[in-house]
DNA sequence: CTGTTAGCGCGTTCAA
DNA sequence: TTGAACGCGCTAACAG
């Protein structure tokens, strides 16, 4: 078990001295050609690779970008890792992991903890709890890029990524009231959730395309657990005029929400009809599937969000100063066909 | 925009050297009460923080870990992924992550990246087509230790985490046997796979508790993707003696074979029963779910080779050679109940 | 108790 | 065409 080799070991080894060695690995231009043969013939044999901490040590650069997720288990934001590794290893990037599990402590930790490993920038989603945004102070101070992905905080001046569920969900509510929907609700997450005031804009707007009139009772909010979905399930089904169709926070609230309405002997698709927001591939082979679903693209989202940080990355070399960039995809209703 | 404060910054300003500063803030105890409360006030001002990558740098350690899987966006790995962060941030390591795509060469190239980030151990679960596992050599040469997860190699002297999914398939078989199936087939997953071999075992383990003949010919394999398994399930159906139950892959050929079998106007659970060996929650879920799932407890494993791997980069520093670790979780038969 | 010095691995002047 | 010297930020051995 040895150490890796260095330059300095190639170099005692041909009798010359570092510097040569550097450059002969760089085929500087003005170099013997014998010697940069031999030193390349034996860096091979030794499988010489240059320590990259030390490079990045003295550069100030590292050449990998911290991410930061809620929670990878989660299909939204693994399908989002997945994009981010893919981005950034095509442009020579590594990337340096955290979960925050929604915590906004430990969200700040991890903020701490990817600055001192001294990343060059920085991709996150921001943990539902979160609601003090001084932990990104210090990154601004440094000039460490921060693009926000998906779930963004509410304060100007940042560079996001993010989906405008807003679109999709117009969508949803014409094509139920197409469908002769009258009484459509919605059970919505939390609502200090940027996402979730766009859905209940979508909602609205939906609305207006109809002489219906706007009923803030139709609409509810679930935590996300089950609990809360049954809660809110209840609520919506205690209500005067029982909505015929919902849209969902997500496939998962949307599993709950057509459990729960099932256990009440209502027919799903029939007495009651869901619009989820997808998640999941798989939602499409479940027992009572949603008749639509508003598709959010995580994937090409996060590639996005990993483009914008590399370009400002590779503009930050000329210090010009980049205006922030505010990147929204937009959500689009994707239909099921129904299963027979 | 201005760079991190350094102790050199904190030295100049208050007129002493840096290596004081350094005692300072890590409380040596030789060191003037008054000047430590200095020094430490004045680190907090500036909100100074170790420049890691200096400390790793000279300490020739990085506190960080690689983790190469195949596809994060897979729930199996994305599973792993989520446990993997949550017990390494527990130990004050960070996680540089790679996916290989299950394309050897890829694989052999991130390897590569991570050791020249120099990482103080890896946790990988090799592609699946990897055959040459020379790119390994560096890394052990280097005394940096490996743990292999869940898809692991078939060579001597390594420490492994794997779930022997070998009981969980005999559990299989013999449950269809007790429910009175008499031709099981096994619709399995590319051979080269160890826990493909595995299956096969437990198949023929399952078929031992019972006096019927192993009929070599209700095993296919797929190559995971939908028309290889469509192509399997043809093959299955083509036999004189028609399987009434299959055992498959994973969740997704499971999906894709019962689709078929629908398609092929079978009745599921009547004609035709599944197990699938489980990756998603959502299984359940589904219209016509399999009636059992071998449960690999994938958050559990890798959080066990996370464990490993950090207690022998603990051990490593007593430079007490450590005995091989091979891990087995065993998997285990959920058997579903009947959705009405 | 504190300062000086050296070195981790590398690239990059400046000099030769 | 090459080498010597320096510095990136930090710790540690040694000297005071």
């Amino acid at each position: 078990m040895v150490n890796p080799p260095t330059i300095k070991e190639i170099a005692k080894k041909l009798n010359i001295s570092t510097s040569t060695v550097s450059r002969a690995l760089h085929d500087h231009h003005r170099i013997n050609i014998l010697t940069r043969i031999r030193v390349q013939k034996l860096a091979r044999e030794l499988d010489y690779e240059p320590n990259q901490k030390a490079i990045f040590f003295q550069k100030r650069r590292t050449f990998t970008i911290g991410v930061i997720l809620p929670d990878l288990s989660e299909f939204y934001f693994s399908t989002a890792i997945s994009a981010i590794e893919d981005a950034s290893t095509k442009h020579k990037y590594s990337v340096l992991l955290g979960q925050s599990h929604d915590s906004e402590a430990r969200e700040k930790h991890i903020v701490e903890c990817v600055m001192n490993q001294r990343i060059d920038g920085l991709i996150i989603s921001i943990a539902k709890s979160t609601k003090n945004y001084e932990h990104f102070d210090l990154l601004k101070r440094y000039g460490i890029p921060v693009v926000f992905f998906d779930r963004i905080p509410d304060i100007p001046d940042i560079h996001y990524v993010a989906c405008n569920v807003e679109t999709g969900t117009v969508q949803a509510v014409k094509f139920l009231l197409q469908n002769g929907h009258r009484t459509i609700g919605m059970l919505n997450g939390p609502e200090q959730l940027y996402s979730c005031r766009q859905r209940i804009e979508g909602y609205i707007k939906g609305l207006e395309s109809h002489p219906l009139k706007f009923d803030p009772s139709l609409i509810v909010s679930t935590d996300l657990t089950k609990e809360g979905t049954e809660n809110a399930m209840a609520e919506l089904l205690r209500l005067k005029r029982k909505p015929t169709a919902l849209v969902c926070f997500n496939d998962n609230v949307t599993l709950d929400a057509i459990q729960y309405a099932r256990k009440m002997k209502l027919k799903i698709n029939k007495d009651i009809s869901f619009v989820s927001f997808s998640n999941q591939p798989m939602i499409n082979h479940t027992a009572f599937p949603p008749i639509a679903t508003i598709e959010q693209f995580p994937y090409q989202q996060a590639q996005k969000a990993t483009e914008v940080l590399l370009e400002l990355l590779s503009r930050r070399d000329e210090n010009s100063t980049s205006p922030f960039k505010k990147i929204t995809v937009q959500s689009q209703l994707a239909i099921h066909k129904q299963q027979k």
